[in-house]
DNA sequence: GCCAACGTTGGC
DNA sequence: GCCAACGTTGGC
């Protein structure tokens, strides 16, 4: 089961709103390297969700459950479907991961404006981890 | 509000 | 095919 990490400003739609939909197709993504990893989502795999710009934390966790498929408002690119599973306890914040060297090769890091790529296990466990632990 | 990073477009 | 110009994203 590979992980991911999804972007999404808060004021166009935002963890809340999964929530409250209890599902929602991810589409919208118009970057190619966004669009590969979409494509090689398979149903089970989980992944953050991670609000941008105004918040700029990962603040909850999600699962793909339908692998991608073309978008019908715009045929050339994907969409998946996602579902919540839980909250983080707390948010963990971009300057945290940025501080923890740990997750220093983070694609989050490495190339900020990708909106969707993949997180190594060994980073998801990480940041899992300072989500059950009081900020420093 | 500014700017760096990155992608795309179009002139040559 | 190169690269300057431009647009967008997203952090600061």
């Amino acid at each position: 089961m590979a992980h991911w990490l999804m972007k999404s400003e808060p004021e166009s739609y935002s963890w809340a709103d999964l929530e409250r939909d209890g599902a929602t197709e991810w589409d919208g993504v118009r970057n190619n390297a966004a669009r590969l990893h979409l494509r090689a989502m398979q149903p089970g795999d989980e992944a953050f969700f991670y609000h941008s710009m105004s918040d700029k934390a990962v603040v909850g966790v999600m699962r793909v459950t339908r692998a991608a498929e073309p978008d019908p408002k715009a045929p050339d690119w994907v969409r998946v479907r996602v579902e919540p599973i839980r909250k983080l306890a707390r948010p963990v914040t971009l300057a945290e991961i940025k501080a923890e060297p740990a997750l220093a090769k983070m694609e989050l890091i490495r190339q900020s404006r990708l909106s969707v790529a993949p997180v190594r296990d060994a980073e998801w466990v990480k940041v899992l981890k300072m989500a059950d632990h009081p900020r420093k």
